[in-house]
DNA sequence: GTCTATACGGTGATAGAC
DNA sequence: GTCTATCACCGTATAGAC
């Protein structure tokens, strides 16, 4: 709890801090009972009685359930964005090493661990959340996306590769999800790690000149 | 609506099938409802309204909505497991035609289709049907990677394949889970036939040897 | 087997004190 | 900003007539 009793005098900007605050710890508490509970089961009362605040608190921020719930898909959505954009950003300027980058990226235990990867299908598992997620992450997807096929692009011009751009941009994507998929449903010791491996293996197999380096890019990690 | 009139003097047997068939409804009546609502919008009433009955006749055939689900579970689960398997039987009887079988099967569209998917991921989503899923279609999931594994050893044997027997059967069922997801939230000109020709080609670099014959078996279908 | 009516509990949201 | 109390609604399941 924050100091409540200075909170009269404030200057309206740490006010402002201390909402964020607030806000931030309820999408967290709404994104672990999502996790436990399911979004059906996912209460106001019980998004409350976890962050061990009053169901009014809940309201008087967000207003209604709704918005609670797409902010907290944003949430999710920007902080994914920004996982692999930044992994992009820092990569080498050279497709392949940008290609494992975003690979890499989106396996990162920030973004993707069994609690998260249980909330991402809660909201596509929801046909209403499908329509709210398509709304607010359908650019991301699209952007991600663009960016796979742009490095797979780039390498299809220089390299012999096996596949041609657009197919090696859908398999990879492809296998990222189901690798997810396994995360969540497979056998519980099946971890980042192995994904990761996983996907640098069709890599390889996508371009069979480049094998060594992207070997390399893995074990960098 | 069938014959009520005489109902009361029908032989027990054919009681029992109309019974049958009154669940069968019922059962696609909600199957349709988790794909237009989600599954915590998918009430007993709207179940009971889309199948024009009232929401008595569904307590008095399910119970309560929870054994509703579950039966709606196993269904799912049956016609899939009978399809792959009736796929695999119907196959020559060698490792890489029961392996392209096995992989095609689950992309049929009576399977696979913008609805049974959307169910499927209702269920996935949700964090208590998650475990209903995993007591109900665990052992088929397992009983395909298994089947997927038993082929890729096969081949493993045989040929010059270039990854383990392990990690193609590993990549092969992510690939194809992820193609699932791309067909709900993807693109949405995207269709089974496209995803069918993506996994060939994975198929097509774990067993460059066998290339032609994979080609073929695709386009026999 | 099928219907209608209803009891009961839980959920989102409001009101108003502090 | 935070709380408690409360309302109005909706969903499941029951009861009992037919």
């Amino acid at each position: 709890m924050l100091n409540q009793v200075a909170e009269k005098n404030l200057p309206s900007r740490r006010r402002a801090l201390q909402s964020e605050f607030r806000k931030r710890q309820l999408i967290n508490s709404t994104i672990d009972c999502i996790e436990k509970f399911g979004l059906s089961q996912t209460t106001m009362a019980s998004i409350a009685k976890h962050a061990s605040v009053s169901q009014g608190i809940v309201v008087f921020h967000f207003q209604t359930k709704e918005s609670l719930l797409e902010q907290t898909l944003r949430r999710l959505s920007d902080d994914y964005g920004n996982c692999w954009k930044s992994a992009y950003h820092n990569a080498e300027t050279l497709p392949l090493a940008r290609l494992c980058a975003l690979v890499e990226a989106v396996f990162s235990p920030a973004v993707c661990n069994r609690k998260l990867v249980g909330v991402w299908y809660a909201f596509w598992g929801d046909a209403r959340s499908r329509l709210l997620y398509k709304s607010l992450c359908g650019k991301q997807d699209i952007a991600y996306s663009s960016y796979l096929l742009e490095q797979c692009q780039s390498l299809e011009a220089a390299e012999s590769a096996t596949m041609s751009a657009n197919n090696a941009a859908l398999s990879i994507e492809s296998m990222i999800n189901g690798l997810w998929q396994e995360l969540l449903i497979g056998s519980p010791g099946f971890k980042q790690k192995e994904a990761v491996s996983t996907v640098f293996k069709l890599l390889q197999l996508i371009y069979p000149d480049r094998r060594h380096e992207i070997e390399l890019l893995e074990n960098k990690s």
